[in-house]
DNA sequence: GTATGATTAAAACGAACGTTTGATCTATTG
DNA sequence: CAATAGATCAAACGTTCGTTTTAATCATAC
């Protein structure tokens, strides 16, 4: 019981400021949530923070690994465990996009151990302008992310990889606003049926809608649609 | 030239404000972006900051208002002009995704003019987390977008009014991910194809094949994939 | 010529920030 | 029990922030 205590505590304190860390950041910002607010929430001391996590950016990475690991590696063992039952041969699509999204929308779903916290936080990260974290971020990603990609590969022949990257960016990105949207989208969107169980089954099959659309003609027709506006019209808006 | 004269700089002294803080907000965020660091680099007194836009936070609403309105009227036109030439029948899909996305990647690929910087100062806006701003945005939108889903839901008979409201919200994502990706795609996908004259066709046949899916069911078989793991596995990543 | 509004310069303001310091407390160890 | 090492505390440090103030300069309008 004496070893226990003291290690304990400290993990109470440790812990304490990382989840209330993880809260602020996600609502305020890393800029926005000061340390005085984390630990005052948290109920220790400001120089404890220091203390165990030495600056403000390690604590913001500190809370970052933890999750990211549990993200990482649910992803990882999803995708080896299909391989593995697959034999070597390619898997269906369908599959491959619940073992990389779904994992993110049981923890985007779990409100009780901030879970839902995190993937808000997580949502906001990606566009952060800071560059240590985008850095930090494009790191932890680069290796779940090209295995699921080079599975995907597989398992859509004729399908150019740079397509495969794209598409799985694209998925990202409509992840990453259904996510953010459970909150942010009520008041742009007042009567919208927002039940969280509706959600997962919802984007699933819009990603996989995307994901195997007609590869796009890459005419210089179609594309006259996307030249940007004349000056002019720019500055005749605001006179 | 008398009354041209101080038209002329006056604008000038508040539109180098407005352009330097577009560029400053879309690159360090707005808390990281101070008065001090636009007004530098604008070349004019910190004060006349304060004496055009009275506060940090109307300066940051003016950058936006500007081009806010060039984007709605634009889209706003394009569904005018669509339903006029209709005279009342419904849409294709194809067509309203461009009314409502066209603009966007015009602006986003717009370098010349700002649209681009602009555009990723949007992307990060959406997820931003200080109130003022996601009010204010949600304020801009609110108009053009029910008049798309609008325009959509009569379209695409038999689809649920909130399915469609969701994958409306599910393409701006992947809308806002394509655009601030041909940045910062770069470092965590190496060697992809970045070409910009590809992504609006790229980014197009992707959103009408999510629009186009197939309806998902909400049975509880499926959803299953997505409750929450455990909490021991939370604890258990990190010990 | 005088009033007006735009701009600059320089300084100051109170507040909040991240971080550091040195003392104090606590619990284990020899 | 005394010594040691880690955890916690109140307080302060130096910096930067948004904003305001005061004064002077300049160009235009009436």
């Amino acid at each position: 019981m004496r070893k226990l205590a003291i290690e304990t505590d400290t993990r109470d304190t440790r812990e304490r400021i990382l989840e209330e860390a993880e809260a602020l950041f996600a609502e305020h910002g890393f800029d926005g949530a000061s340390m005085r607010m984390i630990t005052s929430r948290a109920g220790v001391n400001l120089a404890a923070a220091n203390y165990h996590f030495r600056t403000k950016e390690a604590l913001f990475q500190a809370v970052f690994q933890r999750r990211m690991d549990q993200l990482n590696s649910a992803r990882a063992k999803a995708l080896a465990e299909m391989e593995n039952e697959a034999a070597g041969g390619a898997l269906k699509p369908s599959r491959i996009l619940e073992g990389f999204f779904g994992p993110a929308l049981a923890m985007a779903t779990d409100t009780e151990h901030g879970g839902h916290t995190f993937m808000r936080l997580l949502g906001q990260t990606y566009t952060e302008p800071a560059q240590f974290v985008r850095r930090f971020l494009a790191e932890e990603y680069a290796d779940v992310m090209h295995r699921y990609a080079a599975a995907l590969y597989k398992a859509l022949p004729g399908v150019p990889v740079a397509e495969i990257l794209w598409r799985l960016h694209f998925m990202m990105g409509a992840v990453s606003y259904a996510i953010s949207g459970i909150d942010a989208l009520k008041p742009v969107m007042p009567g919208l049926d927002d039940d969280p169980a509706k959600l997962g089954p919802r984007l699933m099959a819009f990603l996989l809608g995307g994901l195997r659309a007609p590869l796009a003609e890459f005419a210089p027709a179609p594309a006259a649609a996307f030249e940007p506006r004349p000056v002019s019209s720019i500055n005749a808006a605001n006179p």
